[in-house]
DNA sequence: TCTGGGGTCCTAGGACCC
DNA sequence: TCTGGGGTCCTAGGACCC
């Protein structure tokens, strides 16, 4: 296979709104401008289930991906709770992308909600109007940044992204809350000068022309690849925000944080970034498969049964793949939130389930299990693909 | 009201070998 | 009864992201 990598002139980052939700508005006309909350089952008494998807009207109540359904559900009592249907998802995914296709673009997908776009065009402004009113033919809505780099694009869309809609800006302290769709709290996308013009209308530039005016006083929690718990190291270090970042000494972080994650901080204070669009299909490293019970295990039979259920249920779907196990892992989680993985290499590679089963409930073995148990999980790790 | 599920990549330390 | 340094493989854990 050819991999696109051509220099582009201009990247896009094409995010669908509220996707998740987007998707039963399609089915469900009569739910559009309604408070709707997609997780678990449906069922917002179900405990240990979240939220994956709020509509913008359930946002207005303080309801949040990430959050339990539970909370969701006493925040904002008249919401219409709906249940998680991923077949569907990936379907209309597939039909987003296939549509991003027929552009002169390459698409690098990132998600079932999100693409990169190369492009070599004059004016990205205008495609990104084609794309936008093309997506809504599908009866959907994104948000697109257009940057000179991906960091950039994917930056840009928070600009992008409609103010008062339960969606943040970069920098609003919103980082990462772990599911897809997922937004903040909105205040206005300044800058400590005021508004940012042009941001909320769905459209939004960040090239390096603008990037010092509008990100160097927001935190670095707002650059992509820095979470909370890195932003909290610099914050040590006496960097907090942009501007501090890309002035700080490059050997100082690469003490900090090694010598690969140190130096490609710094480059993320600079607002520098990839600009390669891999278009050939992403070909996974593993899979896993875990479960959150609704009441803690205790009993030993049970864990075993469970782990090997797990085991059985991934390595069904590798083999279904066609692809070869080389590690077979154990994540357990306990009642106090504690997560522990170990992890085996086997003999030699293998498709066999009967011996990742086997060798998941040795792994299993390892641990202590002297406390109850609320997830467990397994995870193979693939022999790499053969380059075609 | 406690905190989902599925991924990727990086770092660090110990074992082992030369 | 010593001592070194490098390289690679393996595991555990951390951090981030969708």
């Amino acid at each position: 296979m050819r991999y696109d990598v051509l220099v582009a002139r201009w990247l896009l980052h094409v995010d669908l709104d509220q996707f998740q939700a987007a998707v039963e508005f399609r089915r469900h006309r009569e739910l559009r401008g309604l408070p709707v909350i997609v997780g678990g089952n449906g069922d917002p008494a179900e405990p240990r289930k979240v939220v994956t998807c709020a509509s913008y009207p359930a946002r207005s109540f303080g309801v949040r991906a990430g959050m339990p359904l539970r909370q969701a559900a006493r925040l904002c009592p008249d919401a219409i709770f709906l249940p998680l249907d991923m077949a569907t998802y990936e379907e209309v995914s597939a039909e987003v992308m296939d549509l991003l296709r027929t552009f002169p673009v390459r698409v690098e997908v990132l998600g079932w909600d999100e693409a990169f776009l190369a492009a070599d065009i004059d004016d990205p402004e205008r495609l990104a109007r084609e794309i936008r009113g093309a997506i809504t033919e599908l009866d959907l809505t994104c948000s697109i940044g257009i940057g000179d780099n991906k960091l950039r694009a994917k930056l840009a869309t928070g600009f992008a992204k409609a103010v008062g809609k339960g969606v943040a800006a970069p920098g609003t302290g919103e980082a990462a809350t772990g599911a897809s769709g997922s937004g903040g709290a909105a205040p206005e996308p300044v800058t400590g000068d005021g508004p940012v013009p042009g941001a909320g209308t769905g459209i939004f530039r960040l090239t390096a022309d603008n990037w010092s005016a509008l990100m160097a006083g927001r935190p670095t929690s707002a650059l992509w690849g820095i979470g909370s718990r890195i932003a909290k190291r610099l914050s040590e270090l006496g960097i907090d925000t942009v501007a501090q970042l890309a002035a700080a000494d490059r050997d100082r972080l690469a003490a900090a944080f090694g010598p690969s994650t140190g130096p490609y901080l710094w480059v993320l204070g600079h607002g520098a970034g990839d600009t390669d669009v891999v278009t050939a299909p992403h070909v996974p490293v593993g899979r896993s498969k875990s479960e959150t019970f609704p009441r803690d295990l205790t009993d030993r039979a049970e864990i075993e049964t469970q782990v090997a259920r797990l085991a059985t249920a991934v390595a069904e779907e590798v083999a279904a793949d066609g692809r070869i196990t080389t590690r077979v892992g154990v994540i357990v989680r306990t009642s106090t939130f504690f997560t522990r993985t170990k992890q085996r290499k086997l003999p030699a590679p293998t498709t066999d389930i009967a011996e990742i089963v086997h060798t998941a409930l040795e792994v299993l073995g390892r641990f202590e299990l002297d406390r109850p148990i609320r997830l467990l999980g397994v995870r193979l790790e693939l022999v790499p693909l053969d380059p075609p």
